[in-house]
DNA sequence: CCTACTCTTGCGCCATGACACAAATGAACA
DNA sequence: TGTTCATTTGTGTCATGGCGCAAGAGTAGG
């Protein structure tokens, strides 16, 4: 059993003092990087594409100033999420799918953790647990 | 073989033409939720209690106003992260542990699946996936 | 070196958002 | 009905953040 036998606190008070993965994982300077329309929508791009691609090729996504986007991906490198690699006089993104992927899983594994057995209301949650 | 042959776009711009599961799921409005300090924990705190709260006692995790509470759990609930129930005159919260974790899950399939074969860069995100 | 090219940085403008405090709503109960 | 309790909503203030434009930094080529 991997179910783990820890008496639940009575009050989000005193839940709050268990040290838990999700106090990790929730970052919210990870989700505040994805929480903008442009940012988001350059992410996609650039996922979508599935390569590096440089600065100047992925402002044409988006109609903002290729300066916005500048620093738009710079953030998005800075949370984590991008990668940039330079090669001449040109900057490149790719996302970090590996870390990426793995740290949104590990936090619905976390998430699901912490709901209790029997109150889980949608099933096809339970891939990739332990049951 | 679930595995797609769809020919990869070689612009960005072209990429963000093809439809994509990553375009709905990569949802600003639920990024921009969990972008905050203050709400991730009072998120935290309530994923951890694992039970239905009331707004008073949430209050207590955190050292900001009650009204700042109780509108930082009406956004997460609009962002559909909290479900709202009230009981007489207390309202209570609680995690929607199922459509969150799957919603993560779901995002993290479909990031990997943008990912072309051999650059995965982190091996313990094939769980879930379809090789 | 001077120019062209790619990207970053400085700056000002405006919109959004987090916060505290106070007032209002709404439900239970004497 | 009036009071009390739990929560929401109104309002003003301040900080943060996205944006465009212009200037700067760094690299390649003539």
């Amino acid at each position: 059993m991997t179910q783990m036998n820890k008496r639940r606190p009575t009050t989000p008070k005193q839940a709050a003092m268990r040290r838990n993965p999700v106090d990790d994982l929730l970052d919210p300077e990870l989700f505040k990087a994805l929480g903008d329309k442009t940012r988001v929508r350059l992410l996609g791009c650039l996922a979508k594409c599935g390569r590096p691609c440089a600065v100047g090729e992925i402002a044409q996504c988006c109609s903002v100033d290729l300066s916005v986007v500048s620093r738009h991906l710079a953030l998005l490198a800075r949370a984590g999420v991008l990668e940039a690699s330079k090669s001449g006089r040109t900057v490149s993104y790719a996302v970090r799918f590996g870390e990426v992927s793995s740290h949104l899983r590990a936090l619905a594994d976390a998430i699901d953790a912490c709901c209790p057995e029997g109150s889980r209301d949608d099933m096809s949650a339970t891939c990739c647990r332990p049951a």
